[in-house]
DNA sequence: CACAGAATGTAGCGTTGGCTACACTTTCGC
DNA sequence: GCGAAAGTGTAGCCAACGCTACATTCTGTG
């Protein structure tokens, strides 16, 4: 048997699934992390800014934007700047709580800063819970000893 | 300043768009791996098997196959299920060797088996050259201590 | 205060990756 | 060897996320 390469139909297909949700929520994070980091930073968030930090066209920005308030992460008026709603807020922080869990377990691990970096940028938004925590132990663990 | 929270615009920006791609290249992998899989279990891989184990429509599948074959990885006649180019094998086993070193990275982590499963499907994507040789680096000194 | 230039917003387009619905082969049982 | 079931393929739809091009609003300077 294969069983052990291949695991069962719905597992795997479970499994699948979930990273893919997760995928699709990424955008969000990195929007609602940076918008945080913005306002926190110099008080405004503005879509030029945000695409510029993104890589994005200016356009793109804001049609994301368009839907994180859809999804009531963010608020903005016309040619006003971008802000966070408290549930956005909340988000931001686990978002950025676990970016640098996912750094500095990188880093432990002996990865170069600046690939930590970057992996951690794709990395962080695939991490669970379960995973989360594992990281935290073993980061206090080799802290302490 | 806040360049400790804050890297600089275009270091940022190719962080993202470099995150962006690899994303894109995910879904990729993740069939190309599974065909490679199936053709191992079973000596063929069909679009149906594929549909099932991914989680979506047979339809989907298909068409995803097609994007495959137009990017030399996979080769297929009608009703006769799908190969895989030398170039589909090479990556295959690249994504499988690279899934299973981030698993076992996890587990040795502290990850809970499933979660570390679960977890890797979305993480192994996001790993690069630099971290996939720290990884191994941690592994070889931690099973040879 | 007016107007030029920057920022913002909108419209329209393309690709990816989902889906359902329908059509066509293949295969298998009788 | 025929017909039903299973598998395969096609068409058409949708949403997300990119883009460019154009319209609008704001802002700051002369």
């Amino acid at each position: 048997m294969a069983s052990d390469t291949l695991p069962a139909e719905p597992t795997q297909a479970r499994r699948f699934g979930k990273a893919r949700s997760a995928q699709s929520a990424a955008l969000h994070e990195d929007y609602v992390e940076l918008i945080s980091d913005l306002l926190e930073a110099g008080g405004e968030a503005r879509p030029t800014d945000i695409a510029r930090r993104l890589g994005v066209s200016h356009a793109t920005a804001i049609k994301t934007i368009g839907r994180l308030k859809r999804e009531g992460l963010a608020i903005s008026k016309p040619y006003r700047g971008v802000f966070l709603t408290p549930l956005g807020e909340a988000l931001a922080g686990r978002v950025r709580a676990r970016h640098r869990l996912v750094v500095a377990v990188l880093c432990a691990l002996g990865v170069p800063r600046e690939a930590a970096e970057q992996d951690a940028e794709g990395i962080e938004h695939h991490v669970g819970d379960a995973t989360l925590a594992a990281f935290a132990r073993f980061l206090k663990e080799r802290g302490g000893a």
